[in-house]
DNA sequence: TCGACTCTATCGATCGATCGATCGGTCGTC
DNA sequence: GACGACCGATCGATCGATCGATAGAGTCGA
């Protein structure tokens, strides 16, 4: 079988979830996406909130590894940040579900499962955190407030995933040109050198999520 | 009686439906936080999303009344932009619960009473769209995508709504001017001129949402 | 080669709990 | 005595989850 049971869980886990809220998809909407019954669910998962919560860890894992694999050996901070914009917003634009599911439910999860969930996005943002303190360090970002800087640009990235559409106008490329242009302008940094690690990060998307880019 | 009932129900509402989400709050929560039986309720509202729609309509209705009302007489494209950005933070900041209900709950509106809603942010976003292209026009800003800026402004001024906290190291008036300066430089317009209409956001957000700013 | 046995995948039926909503009331106040 | 405010009890529906069962594929000793 090309697709199994367990992915299709997944799949239409990720779906309703994206679309209806995790308190507003039922067990047995789950269970007609994936096309079993609702007591057939329970062979491939544990709760419903752990499948969640799975969802979740190991979205967020492969949006950790991902930013980790394209910021290696880029020490430049404007450079660093410019990819991890592209990256960022790359990855909301090709699974837009995922990230969808986990920007909005978090606080559907418990106060156990939310702890590993939280810490891992905390790691992630620690990129960014990182990447806007060197730039600032070193002159190459002017910006008042770096801290309320990284939460603008990171929830201006995020966006991405309630509006792009394929069908559009601009295609992806374009789209990560455009997302880092603005970061590298809101960060006092317009004229930044020139970019070169585009190809880099459409390779890295491709491969950790294995969607074409 | 300083509360009345009805605001106890619609403050009861905005509150859970903004922690918990709307599928996410029972009836009994709604009744619990507002000091009434479940019963009681109906006395107060129609049916639950009834009481969501009316949320939102009346939320989006008081944004773009205050929109309108900050950029009246404001011509200058940078000035009105600046303007809709320091009104937009300042009411998520001291709004978060109601603006994170509009911004995270019209899925969960059937498609009817959806409609009315998202009419109302598109009336909100035009005001915004207007500003950048007459900015465009005008050759004060200069974008690329005026589309897609617009979209990100939006989405990283939104997201103020899910992290400010008054006890944090900005003030409101910090916060709003940080982000309209993140906005012009993102517009490529690091330098206009002096912005005056702070004061009349403030003023404008105190009269329509009725609390100190 | 053949039964006996095990394991995985799946289901219909159903559990107790909770859901949104309604009923028929009881108060106090004007 | 009419009315607005309010509630206990309860409705049918749906919730997340579990039950015992079955069909089929693989395993293994005789």
């Amino acid at each position: 079988m090309a697709v199994t049971s367990r992915e299709r869980v997944r799949l239409a886990a990720v779906k309703l979830f994206a679309a209806k809220g995790f308190h507003g998809t039922g067990i047995r909407d789950l269970a007609q996406e994936a096309k079993l019954s609702s007591a057939s669910l329970y062979h491939y998962m544990g709760t419903k909130e752990d499948l969640l919560a799975a969802i979740m860890t190991e979205s967020l894992r492969r949006l950790l590894d991902a930013a980790e694999q394209a910021c290696e050996g880029v020490d430049e901070p404007a450079e660093r940040l410019r990819t991890l914009v592209e990256l960022h917003v790359l990855a909301h634009a090709v699974q837009p579900s995922e990230t969808r599911v986990v920007d909005n439910e978090v606080s559907a999860l418990s106060p156990e499962a939310r702890a590993p969930v939280v810490a891992l996005r905390d790691a992630y943002e620690r990129l960014w955190a990182d990447a806007i303190a060197d730039g600032v360090a070193s002159g190459t970002f002017a910006t008042a407030h770096p801290a309320v800087t990284r939460l603008a640009l990171l929830e201006m990235c995020s966006g991405v995933a309630r509006w792009y559409s394929p069908r559009g106008p601009l295609s992806l490329d374009q789209l990560a040109a455009h997302y880092s242009e603005l970061a590298m302008r809101a960060l006092g940094c317009a004229f930044a050198s020139g970019h070169t690690g585009a190809g880099r990060c459409r390779e890295v998307v491709s491969r950790v999520w294995g969607v074409p880019v």
